[in-house]
DNA sequence: TCCATATCTCCATTCATATGGAAATATAAT
DNA sequence: ATTATATTTCCATATGAATGGAGATATGGA
C-alpha cells in the first residue's frame, strides 16, 4: 500500500460515525448489511449516512452489492490488512516488535 | 485504547505531512530529532511545522523534551501500539486473521 | 401504470483544518 | 545588555468536511 492510500484509508476512519460504521459492517461479517439497517442502529438521517458510506466506499474499505431495492455494504478485509500491514512496516521502525506487534505476514492485498 | 483515543490518532496521521512527520520520527528511533531538522528534512515553514507537531503531540503519538534551544520530538511507539491494538481488535471481527495478521499480544498501553 | 420502499444526489449551512507571514518567547553566546 | 538562534503563538485566509432537509432515482409489488 501507498503512503496515498494510507492516509486516504486512515482519513476514512479518523470519524467517529464512520469508524462506527465500519465496526458495525466488520461485526456483520461478509453478509454485510443494508445501509438502512445501518442507520438504524446508529440513529443517521439517509443523506448523513449516504455521505459517510460514500467516503468509506471511495477509501476502499467498504463495498456494495445491490439486493433488490436495498444496497448491503460490505467490510472489504484486505485493504484493512494493507492498511495495518503499512503502519507496522512505516511506522514501527520496519521492526513491529517497538510497538509490541508480533511479525507480521507480508502485505498480501 | 478507547475508541476516541483512535479517532484521535487516527486523525492525526491521516494528514499527508504528519504521517511523514511520524515516519521521520520512526525511523529517527528513541533519539528523536530537533524540530528544526523535520523542517529542514520536510522543507516546511516554521509556523506550519509546530502546527502539527502540536496535532500529533495532542494526540499523544510525539513527545519532546528541551535541549538547550532546540526542542527534540521523538515517536511515542506504545501509543502507535495501542492504535495497532484497538484496530485489530475492533475492525477485524476480533479475529486479526480476517485481515491476515497473525494474533495480536494484547495491548499492554 | 401507480404507489410504496430504499437509497442517493443536490444544496445550503456550519464548523474544522491547513497554510504561512509576522511578531512573541525562550535559551545561549559574546 | 545585546544579539543570534530555535521554536512557538497569533492572526488572516483559503480550503475542505459534516450535517440534514428536500427532491430525484431505482426497484418491486398491486
Amino acid at each position: 500500500m501507498e503512503t496515498q492510500d494510507a492516509v486516504a484509508a486512515l482519513a476514512a476512519l479518523a470519524q467517529e460515525t464512520r469508524l462506527e460504521i465500519f465496526r458495525l459492517l466488520v461485526a456483520a461479517g461478509a453478509t454485510g448489511l443494508p445501509a438502512g439497517k445501518i442507520g438504524e442502529h446508529l440513529g443517521l438521517p439517509s443523506a448523513t449516512l449516504a455521505f459517510h458510506l460514500k467516503e468509506l466506499k471511495h477509501a476502499g474499505l467498504v463495498t456494495f452489492t445491490r439486493q433488490g431495492r436495498s444496497l448491503i455494504y460490505a467490510a472489504v478485509y484486505h485493504r484493512m490488512n494493507a492498511l495495518l500491514g503499512y503502519l507496522t512496516e512505516n511506522c514501527c521502525q520496519g521492526n513491529p516488535a517497538a510497538c509490541g506487534l508480533p511479525a507480521p505476514r507480508k502485505e498480501p492485498a
